[in-house]
DNA sequence: GGAAACTCTGAATGGTGATTCACTTCTTCC
DNA sequence: GGAAGAAGTGAATCACCATTCAGAGTTTCC
């Protein structure tokens, strides 16, 4: 009898398991949510549709760790760079850029994140990783005013204009001229971003 | 032979529509559109389901028409406000206060408007929607460019940080000691946005 | 009053897509 | 090799709604 999966037996399920997620990541990215049925996922990596069963209880449940571990990824980048040591004025200027190029570099994924329609159980970890994303940029504006180069403001206000500000250009690119390439765009969120929290003009 | 409709009866039929409109933004507001089904709407106008066909052809139209309804409304508002005469900073201070106050004494509708799941027809009016809300705070951001009163920038930009700010404080009310009344989160709202834009400390 | 044309009703229809399950295929262990 | 159990399959099932439609109720106009 058959009892205990053998260690290659369990590594090659784990694959699997990754596999699926990361196909169903890519789907959710050039498609969007409602467009990603269980069959359609399935395909892409490769499976029947009954094998996500396998691996999710329901499609709620895959959808759900799909958007952890993109949201985990983006939080932990952004994270390290605005804890970073040195002045919180050049850290959140290199927070500002970190996070606006990884979300235009990938931007089926970062709308998928912030903004795209999706089922409530995703809606939910969406307001908890918005809510992650503020903390960071909020911890370093509270910084900045403690230290003397940032005024007195609300951080959690300006954090939240931040990550919304972002966002928005995402969401709608601004066709305007003179704004067109990635680096104008750039340049331009982060002089907004620190006008926004009151540092002195460069 | 019953050919004509009577101006009573035409009257009476304009009635039922508008106030099918009138209760499906209702639901929409309180439950958002995902939940807000043709029964749902219907059972809210006091009327059957099949009803709604008589007005509308397809529930997708009448959310249009819901959608279309309530943003234009408050496009109207913020209209007024900013295109009024005067400092375009002061103009700009005021212009916010109206979006977050109509947005947070209305805030199911205005989630809604702004970013509740929605069917993509609806996602398209949104935005276009928030390309209207940019493109009146982006002229009175560059009128005062123009005059003087802010610094050099790029308006649209700004203009989307302002909407992707009011609106992520609403979608997360931020339950921060301190910014709990509406009063005070107006406040530092509007201090956000003076920043934002350049305009000097009051 | 009553025929014609319209509005309203709500149960039946139809389409979509998640989930299940009887069956096949693969692994483990004697 | 082969029995026992697990994983994989995909067609059938199930649930959920938007939409339709046959019949009931109203209004119009002679």
């Amino acid at each position: 009898m058959a009892y205990r999966k053998t260690p290659a037996e369990l590594r090659r399920l784990e694959a699997a398991r990754e596999h699926l997620v990361a196909c169903a990541t890519s789907v959710v990215a050039e498609v969007g949510w409602a467009q990603a049925s269980v069959t359609a996922v399935a395909d892409a990596a490769g499976i029947a549709a009954g094998s996500v069963y396998q691996h999710f209880p329901s499609k709620t449940a895959l959808a759900v760790e799909v958007f952890r571990r993109a949201a985990g990824r983006e939080v932990e980048v952004l994270g390290e760079v605005l804890a970073a040591p040195g002045d919180p004025v050049e850290r959140l200027s290199r927070g500002v850029q970190v996070f606006a190029r990884r979300a235009l570099e990938n931007r089926g994924l970062a709308y998928a994140l912030l903004a795209a329609p999706a089922e409530p159980a995703v809606g939910a970890e969406r307001l908890d990783f918005r809510r992650r994303y503020r903390a960071l940029f909020a911890a370093v504006v509270r910084e900045g005013i403690k230290e003397g180069v940032l005024p007195e403001q609300n951080g959690e206000i300006t954090a939240a204009a931040l990550t919304g500000a972002v966002g928005e250009v995402l969401v709608d690119p601004l066709g305007h001229p003179g704004t067109t390439t990635t680096d104008a765009l750039l340049a331009e969120l982060t002089a907004m971003a620190l006008r926004c929290a009151g540092a002195p003009a460069a």
